[in-house]
RNA sequence: GCGCCUGUAGCUCAGCGGUAGAGCACUCGGCUUUUAACCGAUUGGUCGAAAGUUCAAAUCUUUCCAGGCGCACCA
């Protein structure tokens, strides 16, 4: 049967579900009601009833609340879920009240209910909730994908389109999905935590800028209809952190989106979340324990340890990460003693891939770093450094360069590269200039793409899967 | 942007010139303390879209749409 809904065709599912709202309404029940106080989650009667044995019934009368994903026997068994857990309720076809006999059929997997009942543990060891009410909380008009679990029975969706489209779906069937988004909560607060404990300030800068300074990067575009004005989507926000760093901000963050105008791949999406940290009177080596640190800490927290499996392969975070210059990497690697961009390209090409373990990489060629100030000893580098993990560049910093004139000159050579076709070149920022001028003090920055540390930590080939909702195409 | 691959029922997939299929889900009946419950019956499709070749197209060809992977760009 094909029926039609605001316009739409809908399968015999979705009319069956229909027919049971409408069945609901005629027995008086409001499908939407407006709220519902349950006593426990389901995790929390998990454990706090372990110790209950099988066949055990006891007095406790508690009320839950959660998302049916499966129901057995005519709904004399039922598995709730919830945000902690699950936990199965019982109602006796038999012997249930004549309204619950009328009521339950009409419920379908995915509904959210309340129920309330006794606790007890059934001779098969499963602690069972015994129905003496249950209350409909939300009609789903949709039909799930298989939400029933079991050891050879395959779970939910897989086809990631649907997947990344349609989240919702993923996080209600697919328990790693929702893991993975917990986990890159516990790792966005950890880091919050590590840094506000050693009395860094968080301060949000500007998205909307009438430049897009601080990395080299193509921007998006967009108009401000007022100013009749148009604006570009912040590239990075280093920019700005450090002017508040001129501002007397010793110890300065912000973790925020960043928009790049450039290709989608397994670990690019075009909006992505950035942590950016700067810490006055400091330099890179400093910075440099601050990010092993960090990395440490977070890891610790989100996974429970710090050697963790990445796609089959070990990364042992427990040990101090290794450092080595760039040039004697290169050399390691190719032979060559080289300068300049060479040697950043021989990096790129020859070393970077085999960077698995966590390293640090430092000593970069002065050319490719506008924004790194110039090596104490070594003529031609910058102080910077790059964290690589999996062959991933996944932190970036240097000793900021601070020297006004030396800055001027950087952004000159580069918007000559501009001029020369480099489209991804940075662009001159005069007022960063003056802000300099006002006297920034000596300061490390450092950069993590935060994305990438989540699809480490959550063990994911792809940066969509800790994204909750990356970029697609538009349908149609 | 280029190359390779994919798109069939709500979900997972088979079919690859000859009437559109399976398992699970849904619906109905049976059975009732299950653990993928079980037994039986039914239902469910513009085979991503359009055009072409053919007596005949899910299947072959072309174009388009969406997605995946790799390369390029990049973090």
């Amino acid at each position: 049967m094909v029926t039609e809904t605001h316009g739409q065709e809908i399968s015999h599912l979705q009319a069956e579900r229909l027919r049971k709202l409408n069945d609901l309404k005629a027995m008086g029940i409001n499908p939407y009601p407006y709220n519902f106080k349950r006593s426990d989650l389901c995790a929390e009667l998990q454990d706090k009833y372990k110790d209950l044995a099988n066949e055990e019934r006891t007095e406790d009368t508690v009320i839950v609340a959660g998302r049916v994903h499966n129901q057995r026997n005519d709904w004399m068994f039922i598995d709730l879920h919830d945000v902690s857990g699950r936990i199965q309720l019982f109602s006796d076809a038999k012997s249930r009240p004549e309204y619950l006999q009328n009521f339950l059929p009409l419920l379908d997997k995915g509904d959210i209910i309340g129920a309330k009942g006794k606790i007890r543990r059934t001779p098969r060891g499963e602690l069972t909730i015994d129905i003496e009410e249950v209350t409909l909380l939300s009609k789903t008009l949709q039909p799930l994908p298989e939400i029933i679990e079991g050891k050879n029975r395959r779970l939910g969706i897989t086809d990631v389109e649907t997947r990344y489209r349609q989240r919702y779906i993923d996080l209600i069937v697919n328990p790693q999905s929702k893991e993975n988004l917990k986990r890159r909560a516990i790792l966005v607060r950890e880091i919050r935590r590590f840094l506000d404990d050693q009395d860094f300030v968080e301060i949000e800068t500007p998205i909307l800028n009438t430049e897009a300074g601080g990395a080299a990067a193509r921007p998006f575009i967009t108009h401000h209809n007022a100013l009749d004005m148009g604006l570009y989507l912040r590239i990075a926000t280093e920019l700005h952190l450090k002017r508040l760093a001129v501002g007397g901000f010793e110890r300065v963050y912000e973790i925020g989106r960043i928009f790049r105008n450039e290709g989608i791949s397994i670990k690019h999406n075009p909006e992505f979340t950035s942590i950016e940290v700067y810490w006055a009177y400091t330099d890179l080596y400093d910075m440099m324990e601050l990010t092993e640190n960090l990395i440490k800490h977070v890891c610790h927290k989100v996974t429970n340890g710090l050697v963790i499996n990445y796609q089959g392969t070990e990364i042992d975070f427990s040990k101090p990460f290794r450092r080595v210059t760039m040039q004697d990497l290169v050399k390691e690697v190719t032979g060559k003693d080289l300068t300049g961009k060479a040697l950043n390209e021989a990096f790129e090409q020859h070393c970077e891939a085999t960077l698995i373990q966590p390293t640090f990489v430092y000593d970069y060629p002065v050319e490719i770093s506008p924004l790194a100030k110039k090596h104490r000893d070594k003529e031609g580098f910058v102080e910077r450094f790059e964290l690589f993990i999996y062959g991933r560049e996944t932190a970036n910093a240097f000793s900021e360069l601070t020297d006004p004139i030396d800055q001027k000159q950087r952004f000159l050579d580069q918007v000559q590269e501009r001029v020369g076709g480099d489209d991804e070149a940075h662009v001159m920022d005069e007022d960063f200039v003056t802000a300099l001028e006002y006297g920034l003090p000596p300061t490390s920055g450092m950069g993590l793409g935060i994305d990438r540390f989540a699809m480490i930590l959550t063990d994911s080939a792809s940066i969509r899967d800790v994204i909750a909702f990356p970029t697609m195409k538009k349908l149609n």
